[in-house]
DNA sequence: CGCGACTTTCGAAGCGCTTCGACGATGGCG
DNA sequence: CGCCATCGTCGAAGCGCTTCGAAAGTCGCG
């Protein structure tokens, strides 16, 4: 590989000129720029990245932490890695997976070496050690998810309590008011993991709110069969269906309905909130208030560019507003059957 | 961040005395190195990254490169992606991701600014350009699928060819004789991503070896509904499927059959082969031959690793032996029904 | 007791780059 | 015509580490 002295030699100048004239930090006569520009491209020079990385102490990396839970759905996850790396990429910076077992240990690692500019943590639970890690060391971090505690931490995330309040509103709005939640399996919710917790807890003081009475059922083992029924045996009248859970789940719902004789939408209008997945290939496709990932991890990324090459203070929490995809799962209540089969 | 100086100081040793009682390269006195560990620990010592991947001229982090093909399922991917890093992890590498639209790009700036000291391939093309790239640089490099030419490449994957005769024989030796294939949408094989065509290929090849006639349909827009109806339109007595597809459409399969009032696996047995999905969640999961990206990574990782490490040559093509899932899908011919419903 | 062989540690060079200070050349102005 | 500011370039230091060669110390054996 071609090294900056080869390009000065090429260039007949100094390599300290050449360092200047392809970083543009001071001024180089312009036909010099040129001929070093030129040097450069005819030996195909790309500088050496580690010896980059030690003069300039910065390695035009980030660092991305996603935990291994055997409950949760790895490939999900891994979307939200592909879009922070894409979206790193656009400021000129690389993407290191970290996916150690032990949560802490690669954020430690690639903090206390130097190895990453900063870090992007994916999977937050409510009680995250990343958290501690975080406020303990000052080293550049976002949060693609909140925990309970955010002082001094940088957050980034849906507003998952106003996709809940959304959902709620807009079935209202339809007429629907005999409404219930399928949330996440308890297993997930015990271990506090964020955002499912949010989502119910938001679904429920909106509910109480309104007035209106909205059980919530956790799937066991991403079957819809039993937690449909169960929401059925708490109101019968079912009109309004809210999921925030995993496509498992949300793709055999409306086969599970159709057990106890309701359709989709008209007996019950349906609403998928909060989710990373599509319903559009479903046989009935949601409305859908999406979790999207490109807009999570770009925002936050953007957060961490700024932090990092501008050494500006970051905003605390940034709640990203829910929008609201219509697939025809919800109608107003007693509508003519408009879709045809 | 402490420095090996800091590390030196504290233990009353010369810094080249400290890079050896880490490195073990050369021997250090018991009593001496116990006192450079513990001078290390004490300080949170970790070598700067880029300092240390200058002097030894070794970054230890592979790149993992993955295009962005739209018809492509992005989430399958990263799962390999993650399964990557977890091998690297073993043997002390970390994983960047290099996710550009311009497939090449990544890897010829990862190879020529020596950031990665080597890279895995993934979702190869029968005709990549990566496939050109890695020929034309000799950068250490592992492809995990197979091009149409591999002269000088190192590739690894799942035998396609044997996991599609597998299927058949044990279809066949269930009796069923009458064999279908659902395939790949026709834009992927279009494309000639590699691995559909080496299945249908061996399908096809071993199905007329033993003299069955073996019809293929091609699913569009990742639906199963008339890809079964094709197949039963040019088998109506179909008593045996092949899946090599999407989940999507593997999902949806089961019910579409019972459209035409056949059911699993009764009517018809079904394997699904050369897959990353589970069927377990399926309302009737399938007997499966998996394309395990945990085996097929640490492979390649392994592979790699001892390339870089050991600096030996690689062998060309290896090729992983498919394995059988019984879930109960196929059954012989006319056996008794004796799973409960 | 002296010499060679080994053990243990140290000093210094150098990896390829960035960046600071400085130096010569140029030009405007009094 | 000479002085100072400005422009364009260069040399050298240094980022933190690895690694080579060699120095100092230790031991055994003739």
């Amino acid at each position: 590989m071609a090294t900056i002295q080869d390009v000065a030699r090429e260039a007949g100048v100094s390599i300290s000129t050449v360092s200047y004239a392809l970083s543009g930090k001071r001024s180089i006569k312009p036909s010099t720029r040129d001929r070093v520009l030129d040097a450069a491209q005819r030996l195909g020079y790309l500088p050496h990245a580690s010896a980059r990385m030690l003069a300039a102490n910065r390695s035009q990396i980030f660092a991305v932490t996603a935990p291994l839970h055997n409950d949760t759905d790895h490939s999900a996850h891994m979307v939200f890695a592909m879009e922070v790396t894409k979206a790193a990429r656009t400021h000129g910076y690389d993407t290191l997976l970290l996916v150690d077992d032990d949560v802490s240990e690669g954020m430690r690692r690639s903090a206390a070496s130097s190895l990453a500019d900063g870090i992007v943590v994916l999977d937050v639970d409510a009680h995250d050690p990343r958290a501690d890690l975080a406020r303990s060391n000052n080293y550049p971090t976002v949060f693609i998810g909140i925990p309970a505690d955010t002082t001094g931490l940088v957050c980034v995330d849906l507003d998952f309590e106003a996709a809940a309040r959304l959902a709620i509103d807009t079935l209202v709005a339809a007429g629907r008011t005999r409404i219930g939640l399928v949330s996440h399996p308890l297993e997930t919710m015990r271990r506090e993991s964020n955002f499912p917790l949010r989502f119910r807890d938001g679904f429920a003081s909106h509910a109480a709110t309104l007035g209106i009475a909205a059980p919530i059922a956790y799937p066991v083992e991403h079957r819809s069969h039993e937690a449909v029924a169960q929401l059925l045996d708490a109101q019968p009248d079912l009109d309004g269906l809210v999921l925030n859970t995993s496509v498992d789940v949300a793709s055999s719902v409306t086969a599970a309905l159709a057990e106890h004789g309701r359709s989709v939408p008209q007996d019950v209008a349906v609403i998928a909130a909060g989710v990373t997945f599509s319903t559009e290939r479903f046989a009935v496709p949601f409305d859908t208030i999406p979790l999207d990932a490109r807009v999570s991890c770009s925002v936050a990324v953007d957060i961490l560019a700024r932090i990092v090459d501008d050494n500006v203070a970051a905003p605390e929490t940034t709640l990203i507003p829910p929008t609201y995809i219509t697939r025809g799962s919800v109608t107003p209540t007693g509508a003519a059957v408009t879709t045809g089969t």
